[in-house]
DNA sequence: TAATTAGTTGTCATGTATGATAACCATTCT
DNA sequence: AGAATGGTTATCATACATGACAACTAATTA
């Protein structure tokens, strides 16, 4: 799998968690300390998101970040 | 557990797998097409890796990018 | 219709991951 | 001692993730 597919991937599995948790983009960005319009485009897997990135959307959700990895 | 932690970890796993895969630092940058210079601050979690640089580790370990994120 | 809500898209600045190169240290050979 | 091997460290340039802000669409509701 490539880069591309696997940031499609972690988007898809950040926003059924999201959506899962009844978050709005605009809460768990805020959760995350990201601007909204990064936080829409980390889901739309349109970033290469850092470690960093990986880890504070995963503590805002409460999931491990490998369950963000998952596929 | 912070960025700083996390990204150590997931050097320890590329150190450790790399090792028992009997590759040098150098061999494993020239697969991942790094600088070697690069492929040591990963391993020595210096650096807040991205999702592109984590896979391309993981291919050419073989593994699965969610086995170096365990802990 | 107008207002609200949730998400989308675009642009710019800044910080940092990575590429590239070079010099260095420690160990192990002959 | 000198050479080779594997790893370490420093520095600079470039590309891109992210922060910040603004304007937009679509859907819903009063």
């Amino acid at each position: 799998m490539n880069t591309q597919e696997y940031v499609k991937i972690i988007g898809v599995n950040i926003k059924r968690i999201r959506v899962e948790k009844k978050l709005r983009q605009i809460d768990l960005a805020d959760l995350c300390d990201f601007d909204k319009s990064n936080m829409r485009r980390i889901e739309a897997g349109n970033t290469n998101l850092t470690i960093n990135t990986l880890i504070k959307v995963a503590a805002s959700l409460e999931v491990d970040p490998i369950e963000l990895l998952k596929h």
